[in-house]
DNA sequence: GATGAATGAGAATTCATTCAT
DNA sequence: TATGAATGAATTCTCATTCAT
């Protein structure tokens, strides 16, 4: 190799590093995988990520930051006037329309987060900010977290169940949990749902 | 060792594959670990599995059951003339509060399951079933779908965000879902919730 | 490699190992030295010695056994009318006429038991025999152990400064230790002793 | 980092490798580690080190002159009066009731000088000038090197096989060794002793 | 049928040293 | 001069699977 300057490595290694995980999983990410896609001596992984979790943070972080951005894209471009369960339920369609790895992607966070402590701080701030976002669309922050709630609940459906997705069943949850009243049955008094409530 | 006469041991493996992944997650399952943690010869784990793929499966498979199980048990145990939003809600509080590692082991059969074609129809059908047994619940199979994919994802943020369990905002979310007449803001007095809730 | 079927396989590799510690010490003994020396696959060091650690203690625990019982073989050889000190310090100046490396091992058990708890029961049972098989020499269990002391302390200075071995000065040594009533200055009280205290 | 300039930088990282191995043993030396401990780049340790071997000669170096001037102060504060047997197998109980580690890395010392002939200078002068200080005790310098070996083998012992150190014991065997009058037998009157103790 | 042994690939790290800047 | 980066070899250990008995 007589590549012995180069700057910017770090990074390439990162980006293999997010290849590596789009392509096969956090479970495909090694030092050797990565290496060889960042076409970078073995040792050099190691030398500027100490452990192997110091480097899957990394990617990690990186395309968590990606799938924000474009969240954050979608949310600015959201018509104010539109009403939001509608958008919501063909934002989510788009999506499941797209490429499945990159939802995958999204979810093999969380999941790996559960057993893996140091990712957990990523995934709280990943489903913080989907809520965030969510608070232009949304009456308050409680209705954020359950929106995000169900987009999660549900694409694990779509990805594990391989049903198929119906927005407009979708769009009515969502219109549902987003009533803005904060009265869970809708605003006015209603029979309907005193029953449910006693 | 000296037990050559022993019939069971399938089940015992199985017992003690899904022992280890209790308690190392599916990352730590191996023949060795599985073999150790049966008390039977490393051989004995390939010659009754071809592949550890398979006892993976059947491990995962009688956790599963034991879960869908419990679940039941609680849903058939429900009082019928009580709120289902607030009996749900409960129950979470209730799950939440418990055992941690027992969330995560079903949350990670759903992350095996994403990368792992031969687990999908397991996770599926986990999905269905939780479903299924909602419809006790709620108006409706899509309700209760909804309800699984919120529970889902809340349990998600419980485990990922370290954020406390909100029973009330939860039981009122639920509700709104499970006013299921069609009518997403919940304007009208309609019998679809009297069915159920009678 | 097709050696598929291959008994004492087990021992070939613990003979390995030793020659390995023999020819370049505890530090260079790895999987892969011992692989090599064996002719034996890497993985099969592994598949038999759990750690390195276990393989090492396999090779001294061999090494010690030789070398206790060559010295159970001189003790036993030894004329018992013949003075004992005599008898010893001949037998240490052909240890030290021979070959060096094989002292060398000797002191490196202890050493390495000195760090690595694992090897301290070795080493002190190394010790317990030498003491045990000299008893036949000299008067008493104390002064077996004091006599081994010596020996040990001897053997350092001839490895570690180059000097000379002392066969005379030695013999006169182990005969005042050996000296068997007990009391220090050698039986009546005189005044050399007492110089020396003031 | 920032700190350019920096004179003892050298000293400091001599502090630092004599500390690893305090600490952690000659095992635990690497560049690595003693750059860390010094709190100092990487390549400075290799800057001022051409090889880790000089960096381990300079720091056992300092670590033995730590020792040797802790021994000489107690070798100069012994009262010239009192038996010398006595205070060296009081002084003995006081080592072994010390710090376990202090004694091992004086071994360890002797362990590396094995196998590293560039070390062997190092302890053959610590052995040296352990003899040394004990002439101040001992009729000659050939009885001050059997204390300084059979102090050393006790050492062994107790470091070892996890004996009680027996003081009275080995006052007696010291005393005997100390008798230094050529008659091994102790028995008789001579004026051996007496010379030397003039 | 059942199993201990075998094996080769691959895992994460650590490391001494070299070198471009 | 000083140092961060680079590197390739070596480290221990784990493993799924195959196979001779």
């Amino acid at each position: 190799m007589a590549r012995r300057y180069d700057p910017d490595r770090r990074q390439r290694i990162i980006d293999a590093a997010a290849a590596v995980v789009r392509e096969r999983g956090i479970a495909g990410l090694s030092h050797r995988t990565v290496a060889a896609a960042a076409d970078v001596p073995l040792g050099s992984t190691t030398y500027h990520f100490a452990t192997l979790d110091d480097l899957l943070i990394a990617a990690l972080r990186q395309i968590n930051a990606e799938w924000l951005a474009e969240v954050e894209r979608w949310a600015e471009g959201v018509d104010p006037a539109a009403p939001p369960a509608d958008e919501l339920a063909r934002w989510l369609e788009e999506q499941f329309a797209g490429d499945r790895a990159r939802l995958e992607l999204e979810y093999e966070l969380y999941f790996a987060a559960l057993r893996h402590e140091g990712l957990r701080p990523l995934a709280a701030e990943c489903l913080d900010e989907m809520a965030r976002m969510l608070t232009r669309l949304v009456p308050d922050a409680a209705a954020a977290r359950a929106v995000v709630a169900l987009i999660d609940g549900l694409t694990l459906q779509v990805l594990l169940a391989d049903r198929p997705y119906d927005r407009e069943g979708t769009r009515a949850v969502l219109a549902r949990i987003m009533a803005a009243d904060g009265n869970e049955d809708g605003g006015d008094v209603d029979g309907g749902l005193r029953v449910n409530a006693r």
